[in-house]
DNA sequence: GTATGCTTTCGGC
DNA sequence: TTACGGCCGAAAGCATAC
């Protein structure tokens, strides 16, 4: 089972302040930059009605909605985060198993309690919904399928506020029309590739023989698409230990590409990546710059370790390597966002261990 | 030549 | 008129090993 909450950061607006029930309402990101300058986080209903998306910038989302009364709030990340685990803890406590996927997302499995009889479902789900309800007053879209892919897939198909229980028998059903753009773990560029095959819908895919989808896109993704258009995933829903990684994202004052104007904010965005993996006692293997150009071009380099480090003085000199390395490759634009990432994360103290260590040779 | 893992970019929210 | 965040995991592209 598969949980969603409904436009999660306006939603939780709206219940701090029941006026804005009514009105359209848009969670910005602002810059800083200028007054107006930055992007919509997300909107509820109302102002998606008149095309208000996710990423767009404010100042569009104003016009759009100009004589609307709108209203327009920061994000308030304190707020959510405090709220999301809330509702997390009460979604856990309706599964055997749990797992978030972000802020607003989470799977259970909930095999046991409903015996395997997705008769139950319903009832099981109303009882799910009426508790987020009553003790949040938040509404969620859920899916419920014989597994995660199918759950995940079905909580996008009716929201906000919806249910969509897939049977055992009636995956096919479900799956086959859709386009195969929509089956998770297929992006823009395999879509076209496989309409390149005559495959348009997720039903075309599951007729091609998985030998020839290990001809076209290997191994371990012909094997993937081909269980997976097939409606069969057996990935188990599971505790995530912490985060694959991390990183922290600034609009710079004014484009440049200077290096060292730019250095003293990469080191204040290290200190505090450093910050938050030292509060999950984690080190990482593997640092990385990330720059925005003045085209708004997203440019990245990172580096992998030999082995992991937490010190900030060794991330703070990659970054800079790195930003220098970037600079040289990329010589015609302006920087207008910096930004530093870490990854390979690992509980400090504890090696990660090798696998070939342990394999049993034949 | 193919499979795998690493690096870079994309896309959802 | 134009307008443009921050964060994450997934997808795509690339390098290397066999």
């Amino acid at each position: 089972m598969h949980i969603d909450l409904d436009y999660f950061f306006a939603q939780v607006e709206e219940r701090e302040n029941s006026s804005l029930k009514d009105k359209p309402v848009v969670v910005c990101v602002y810059s800083g930059r200028t007054e107006h300058s930055g992007a919509v986080s997300t909107a509820n209903y109302i102002a998606r009605k008149f095309g208000v998306k996710s990423g767009m910038p404010i100042m569009l989302a104003e016009k759009i909605l100009s004589g609307k009364d709108a209203v327009f709030l920061a994000v308030n990340h304190e707020l959510y985060d405090k709220v999301s685990d809330k509702v997390m803890g009460i979604i856990n406590e309706f599964g055997d198993k749990f797992e978030q996927v972000s802020v607003d997302e989470a799977f259970i499995d909930v095999t046991k309690r409903l015996a395997g009889d997705f008769e139950k479902a319903e009832e099981f789900v109303a009882e799910v919904k009426k508790t987020i309800k009553s003790k949040e007053r938040l509404t969620c879209s859920v899916g419920v399928g014989p597994n995660k892919l199918i759950a995940k897939m079905a909580s996008s198909f009716k929201k906000p506020d919806g249910l969509t229980v897939v049977k055992p028998p009636d995956v096919k059903k479900f799956l086959n029309p859709m386009p195969v753009g929509k089956l998770y773990g297929i992006g823009e560029k395999t879509e076209e590739k496989m309409g390149k095959l005559g495959v348009k819908t997720i039903e075309d895919l599951a007729r091609i023989e998985v030998s020839k989808l290990i001809e076209i896109f290997g191994k371990k993704l012909g094997t993937y698409f081909h269980l997976a258009a097939n409606g069969i995933d057996n990935e188990p829903v599971q505790d995530r230990e912490s985060a694959e990684s991390l990183s922290r994202i600034a609009t710079l004052k004014e484009d440049t590409r200077n290096l060292e104007s730019m250095i003293p904010v990469l080191n204040r965005l290290s200190e505090e990546v450093k910050v938050r993996l030292d509060m999950q006692n984690l080190n990482c293997a593997s640092v990385g710059v990330i720059t925005v150009m003045e085209d708004l071009t997203l440019h990245s380099k990172s580096r992998t370790l030999d082995s992991p480090t937490e010190d900030i003085e060794t991330i703070k000199s990659i970054l800079i390597e790195l930003l220098e390395m970037l600079l040289k490759d990329k010589t015609d634009l302006n920087i207008r966002r910096l930004g530093v990432k870490v990854s390979k994360l690992s509980e400090k103290g504890k090696q990660k261990p090798i696998n070939e260590f342990f394999e049993v040779k034949s």
